[in-house]
DNA sequence: CGTCAAGGCCAT
DNA sequence: ATGGCCTTGACG
C-alpha cells in the first residue's frame, strides 16, 4: 500500500538519489534495469513480468485497496498492482507481439535510441559541470524521478478520478495489441485520430488506427511527442559542453525524463479513454483538451520539483495550484490553453534564470 | 557483423 | 509464478 494519504498538494516522488539516477532504476519496481523493454527503461524481472501478463492475458485481482507498493522486494505480493503501475509508468502493450516472433526491431527502435541520446548528453552535461549532489552542500534527496503511478498523482490531483482506472485487467488478448499496434506513440499524432472511440481494448485508447508505416513521427521533435517545447539545452553538435552555471544545471537536472513523461502522459489518456470510450464518443476538440490536460499535469508536476518552487510562499503556491486545478478540471476545455500557455512562459523564464522571479508563478 | 529488444527456456 | 540467462533476427 502506498502509504502517503497525505492530503496536501505534495508531490510523491521516488526516493532515488541522484547517483541511482544515473545509474537507472526499473520505474516499476526500483530494481536495476536491463536495457528497454516494451516502452521504456525496466528491469528484467518486470520485463518477464509484463511479457507472461499480456501474453497470457493474465487476469489479477487486488486483496487490498489496489494501491499496493511495488519494489524490490515487495513486487511479487500483488501482480495486480505490479502491473497497473507497468501501465502507468508508460510500459506498451503493443510491444508484446501477438504473433511471437523473435528478434528483430520494432517500431520503438528510434524511440529508444533517441532517449538514450538524450539521456546521454544529458549525464555528459552534467558531469563535465562538476555537479555532483553528494559532494554539494544541499541534501542529497532531491527528487529526481517521479512515481508515475497514478496512485500516488491521485493525491496531488483528485479531480483523475479512480474511476478512470481500469478496475481489472481484462480484454486483453493479442489480437487486441495486434490491431493497435500503430496506435499513437505521440500526442501528435494521437491528435490525428478520426476514427470514432470504441472500448475494445481496455489500455489503449486509440482502436483501430490504420498507420501501416513504421511510425515517422519517432523521428519528429521533442515538442511532438510531450505537447510542450523542451528548450534545447543539449545542442548536440558540440561535442564539449557550455559551462553552464550552477543554476541551469539545477533545472537541468530537474527536467523530467522525456520518454517517461511521453509514456506517462500516453497511457494516462488511453485508460482515459478506454474508461469512458464506452460511454460516449469524444470530440477531436475534447481529445486536444484531454491531452492539453494531461500536458498541463506534467508541467505542473515539473513547476513544483522546481526549486524555484519550494522558494515561493506557501500561499502563493496554493493558489497557483489551485487555479491549475480549477481550470483543468471543471473549466478545462476553456481555460486550460490560457494555463498551459502561462505555464509554458514560467518555464522558459526559469530556463533563463535571469529573467526568473518567483512571482511569475503566483501571477 | 555487432547491437539489442523481442521471445523462449528452465531452475527455483 | 518468478526471474536470470539464452536465442533470435531486423537494423545500422
Amino acid at each position: 500500500m502506498l502509504g502517503d494519504k497525505a492530503h496536501g498538494v505534495t508531490l510523491k516522488v521516488m526516493e532515488y538519489t541522484y547517483d541511482e539516477d544515473l545509474e537507472e532504476l526499473c520505474p516499476v519496481c526500483g530494481d536495476k534495469v536491463s536495457g528497454y523493454h516494451y516502452g521504456l527503461l525496466t528491469c528484467e524481472s518486470c520485463k518477464g513480468f509484463f511479457k507472461r501478463t499480456v501474453q497470457n492475458n493474465k487476469r489479477y485481482t487486488c486483496a487490498e485497496n489496489q494501491e499496493c507498493k511495488i519494489d524490490k522486494t515487495q513486487r511479487k505480493r500483488c501482480p495486480f498492482c505490479r502491473f497497473q503501475k507497468c501501465l502507468n509508468v508508460g510500459m506498451r502493450l503493443e510491444a508484446v507481439r501477438a504473433d511471437r516472433m523473435r528478434g528483430g526491431r520494432n517500431k520503438f527502435g528510434p524511440m529508444y535510441k533517441r532517449d538514450r541520446a538524450l539521456k546521454q548528453q544529458k549525464k555528459a552535461l552534467i558531469r563535465s559541470n562538476g555537479f555532483k549532489l553528494e559532494s554539494a552542500a544541499a541534501p542529497p534527496a532531491s527528487p529526481l524521478q517521479a512515481d508515475y503511478s497514478f496512485t500516488g498523482t491521485l493525491h496531488t490531483l483528485p479531480a483523475i478520478s479512480k474511476s478512470l482506472l481500469p478496475s481489472t485487467p481484462s480484454s486483453l488478448t493479442p489480437t487486441d495489441y495486434e490491431a493497435n499496434l500503430y496506435g499513437p506513440p505521440s500526442l501528435g499524432m494521437a491528435m490525428q485520430s478520426h476514427v470514432p472511440l470504441t472500448t475494445q481494448y481496455q489500455y489503449t485508447a486509440f482502436p483501430s488506427r490504420a498507420i501501416k508505416a513504421e511510425c515517422p513521427d519517432y523521428t519528429s521533435s521533442p515538442e511532438s511527442l510531450t505537447g510542450y517545447p523542451y528548450p534545447d539545452m543539449y545542442p548536440s553538435t558540440s561535442p564539449q559542453p557550455p559551462n553552464l552555471p550552477p543554476l541551469v544545471l539545477e533545472l537541468l537536472r530537474c527536467d523530467p525524463d522525456e520518454l517517461a513523461v511521453q509514456n506517462k502522459i500516453v497511457a494516462h489518456l488511453q485508460q482515459e479513454q478506454g474508461g469512458r470510450a464506452r460511454l460516449d464518443k469524444p470530440s477531436t476538440f475534447s481529445l486536444m483538451c484531454r491531452m492539453a490536460d494531461q500536458t498541463l499535469f506534467s508541467i505542473v508536476e515539473w513547476a513544483r520539483s522546481c526549486i524555484f518552487f519550494k522558494e515561493l510562499r506557501v500561499s502563493n503556491s496554493k493558489v497557483f495550484i489551485a487555479r491549475a486545478r480549477t481550470h483543468t478540471h471543471t473549466d478545462g476545455q476553456t481555460g486550460i490553453l490560457i494555463y498551459y500557455t502561462h505555464i509554458k512562459s514560467i518555464r522558459h523564464q526559469h530556463v533563463a534564470p535571469d529573467k526568473c522571479s518567483p512571482n511569475v508563478i503566483s501571477k
